[in-house]
DNA sequence: AGCACGCCGACT
DNA sequence: GTCGGCGTGCTC
């Protein structure tokens, strides 16, 4: 391994040389931090291991840093600090990982510290901003010293503690990061940092047998004494039948739901509460893990389809002379068994498997199935999820207990050491790519570059590839297999397309609804069929405009219109958040005459109930799945059949499979066509094809896909109507070629941010025209003011870098920007805007 | 990112 | 006269 921890002992004359250690420390400056090892610390100390350290001048700041390089060179501008607590003996950083987030960071053009600090779970980052929580699982208080013991019963008093109340409780010249460190290794709590919101976990009641009667004999002299009492014997003889003590004593430490033993007589609640007063049992409480079921693997056979198997076959083949595989396989077709397969292949060969998939797909039917077959030998890493439980799942991966991990985007930065296969499901989902804060990191693309270390195989899978991927596999670069038979009797449903701009003139339309819609929405009404209905914009309307003098409303913050939200009946922000009362009167002229104007999925959602009455309508948008377990609650009362119909945005897109969906509208599909975007063409193909996948999912009916549209003509459409990928990739393909954009090109967008909206200007003008001065015209686009040219008060100016692939010597020139950049920051004038680099942006 | 240091306005 | 505004610069 390369991983190969080298002790700074080799020497005999150790002891006269003081040793260095370079580290990442979890701040946005570009570069490592040199600190001395203490005498003692040096023998153990390892790259990759976790420290903690003073830092800056205030004496009471720690932060938690990476070794990231061990030497005995002091450093000649300044002195050096000592580290002042290492935190693991085996580091939970790989050295593989050290790499990666080297390669990310000039990569994407950010700061080590960055990437450290998206990639590590805070609960690994204890730092004088830490928190503390009382861990509910803890159960060996005799571990505890006395101090901690005190720490403690403080802790369990109240909700959490901060790191320098924890530091006054234990007193003056405490340890604190000692003290901390030995509290997680002894599991008796959780390290959070506040920034976010507080997880609360759910909590499950449960119960056990009083440790005095764990003994086989004190077990039996219970039973014995219980004779006389038959409903509290018949509690514990129930008890027993869930967990086997005779044949092992520790189990009792897990428990039992108490809802178990409660619900199984009528009686046994007052039985149950008469045997924990007298202590025989003892209740206890413990995080509900997100999901349930955490048993072993059920060894579930999967059966695959012909196609699925010949798929299966041919990924392997190509395996051998590709390390990347595209799989192209259409919605419905069940790629889900096909990437079971494989992984589970690659974890019979010994290696290590992850599985990625996009945010809002995670939450769903897949990772129950996955779980199924792989039980908790599978590890979920999800934003939704505790900070704790992602610290569980990275510790999990080191000591082994982990083979196989499904996650989203920042598992990438899970501590892998022996990865055999990346599986990068709905690999064209843009929500891989991290947007706001640095890194701006691409899953897939990470992914590759994770698997080239690792020799490991990377599957890319999708019903609609990107362009760039595909581009990569005709190119032979990626291996290439297709699946293009639905799953079971599945067929395609049928799209059809109407045209809204006849039914205006022909007065058919009822607001948003065409008549050819409403009257399929009524049809599968009386078929007890259901219904889902796409737009891909949340709130009432996008509008509140005066008839009278056209005053529109608008943030006051960004550059955009309010959008305006019945259901609080407030306008609302899309940008920062910022709400505000609905104005009664145009504040400009008076006028009462204020409308709404667009429409949202809040509005349909309103219409629907109009149009049909005592018909059931769900809405599923960012506004209805804010609370943590909404999607699921809504999935699940939509799977259940209790709903007709079921609006959403782009959420209602990703891995959700309904059997008994057989009807598919899709409004103001020219919106998402006619974006001012070079990839819009794209876009809208792949959400058209994936919102019109979820219908029809069930064998031996076929469904239907209306798409409004006022302009029918459009070739995009014709293309989504037969499924025509590769004529749409052989257009778009093309234009790209003709106009210099990727797959032919790197983009990096730069985008010079500032209050004042002259001094952005002139900062990106000069930038532009330093860039243009050395790398030419044709590969600077810009200054150009973006779609939204506010945005909480900072006034926005994009400029666009197109580099030839493959022409260009991009670190080079990423250098070169890097260095002009610092220039006009360094500038007097200039030097309080700020410049986000987006690598590859989307 | 934090945090201290430092130099100019409205206040006890 | 000071408290505090946030511009500037540094952190091993």
């Amino acid at each position: 391994m390369e991983n190969q921890p080298y002790s700074l002992f080799s020497s005999f004359e150790a002891e006269e040389v003081t040793f260095f250690a370079d580290l990442i420390l979890p701040i946005p400056v570009p570069k490592l931090f040199t600190y001395r090892v203490p005498r003692g610390m040096a023998e153990g100390l390892k790259i990759g291991a976790r420290v903690i350290v003073p830092f800056g001048k205030n004496n009471g700041r720690v932060y938690t840093a990476i070794v990231a390089r061990l030497h005995n060179t002091p450093p000649s501008q300044y002195q050096a600090r000592y580290i002042s607590e290492v935190l693991d003996e085996y580091p939970l950083t790989t050295s593989y990982q050290i790499e990666l987030f080297n390669w990310i960071s000039e990569y994407y053009m950010c700061c080590i510290g960055e990437v450290m600090n998206v990639a590590l779970p805070s609960g690994l980052k204890i730092s004088s901003q830490s928190k503390v929580q009382f861990n509910p699982d803890f159960d060996y208080p005799e571990l505890l010293t006395d101090v901690e013991a005190i720490l403690l019963a403080e802790l369990k008093k109240q909700p959490a503690l901060s790191y320098d109340e924890l530091g006054r409780l234990a007193g003056t010249g405490s340890n604190v990061p000692a003290l901390i460190k030995s509290l997680v290794g002894k599991k008796a709590v959780i390290v959070f940092e506040e920034v976010r919101e507080k997880y609360v976990p759910k909590m499950i009641r449960k119960v056990r047998l009083h440790r005095n009667y764990e003994e086989r004999e004190q077990l039996l002299v219970l039973l014995q004494r219980l004779e006389k009492l038959p409903k509290q014997q018949e509690i514990v003889m129930r008890y027993l039948s869930y967990i086997p003590m005779q044949r092992d004593p520790s189990l009792n430490q897990k428990g039992l739901d108490k809802s178990i033993l409660n619900q199984a007589e009528e009686l046994s609640q007052s039985s149950l509460t008469t045997l924990i007063k007298n202590n025989v049992f003892e209740t206890f409480e413990v995080i509900q893990p997100r999901f349930s079921d955490n048993s072993p693997a059920t060894s579930v056979e999967i059966k695959l389809t012909d196609a699925q198997r010949k798929a299966s076959e041919q990924i392997m083949t190509q395996f051998e002379s590709q390390n990347i595989v595209l799989l192209h396989g259409i919605t419905g077709s069940g790629k889900t068994e096909v990437y079971i397969n494989l992984i589970q292949q690659a974890l019979e060969s010994g290696s290590q498997v992850l599985y990625l998939l996009p945010e809002i797909a995670l939450t769903t039917q897949i990772v129950v199935r996955l779980q199924r077959v792989f039980g908790d030998k599978m590890g979920i890493y999800h934003s939704k999820f505790s900070d704790n439980e992602r610290v569980e799942v990275w510790k999990g991966i080191v000591s082994g207990q982990y083979q196989f991990v499904v996650g989203v985007r920042s598992a990438v930065f899970l501590p892998f050491d022996n990865l055999g296969l990346i599986i990068v499901d709905e690999e064209h989902e843009t929500s891989y790519k991290q947007h706001d804060p640095a890194p701006r990191y691409h899953a897939r693309d990470v992914a590759i570059m994770l698997a080239h270390w690792q020799q490991a195989k990377v599957l890319l899978g999708s019903a609609t590839p990107s362009l760039e991927t595909y581009y990569q596999a005709k190119q032979g670069r990626y291996g290439l297999v297709e699946l293009f038979q639905r799953f079971g009797e599945a067929t395609l449903p049928t799209i059809v397309l109407v045209d809204t701009k006849q039914e205006k003139k022909q007065k058919t339309m009822k607001n948003e609804f065409s008549s050819t819609l409403l009257q399929a929405l009524e049809t599968n009404l009386e078929r007890k069929e259901q219904s889902i209905l796409f737009q891909n914009r949340r709130g009432y309307s996008p509008y509140m405009q005066c008839e009278d003098c056209d005053w529109t409303a608008e943030c006051s913050n960004c550059a955009v219109s309010l959008t305006y939200h019945q259901r609080d009946a407030e306008l609302r922000c899309h940008y920062c958040g910022h709400k505000e009362q609905v104005p009664r009167v145009c504040p400009i002229c008076g006028s009462t005459k204020v409308r709404t104007l667009g429409f949202g999925t809040e509005k349909l959602e309103d219409q629907l109930q109009i149009y049909f009455p005592g018909s059931r309508v769900l809405r599923m948008d960012m506004d209805t799945t804010r609370a943590k377990n909404a999607y699921q609650q809504i999935i699940q009362e939509f799977e259940g059949g209790q709903v007709d119909m079921l609006v959403g945005t782009q959420m209602i897109t990703k891995g959700l499979d309904f059997d008994n969906v057989s009807l598919v509208g899709i409004f103001d599909a020219d919106r998402l066509i006619r974006f001012p975007d070079f990839r819009a063409t794209e876009r809208a193909f792949q959400l058209l094809t994936q919102v019109s996948g979820r219908a029809g999912r069930r064998a031996g009916r076929q469904g239907k896909v209306l798409i409004q549209t006022n302009s029918p003509q459009q070739t995009i459409l014709q293309k989504v109507i037969d499924n025509d990928y590769k004529g749409l990739y052989e257009e778009e393909i093309q234009e790209r070629q003709d106009f210099n954009y990727p797959p032919f090109s790197r983009l990096i967008k730069l985008t010079v941010r500032h209050p004042d909206r002259h001094i952005s200007h002139q900062a990106a003008e000069r930038l532009a025209a330093e860039l243009t001065d050395t790398l030419g015209s044709t590969r600077i686009l810009g200054p150009e003011e973006p779609l939204v040219e506010r945005i909480r008060n900072q006034f926005l100016v994009d400029i666009l870098v197109k580099l030839e692939r493959d022409k260009m010597n991009v670190k080079a020139v990423k250098a070169f920007i890097q260095e002009r950049i610092n220039d006009i920051l360094t500038d007097k004038g200039l030097r309080q805007v700020s410049i986000v680099i987006d690598v590859d942006c989307l």
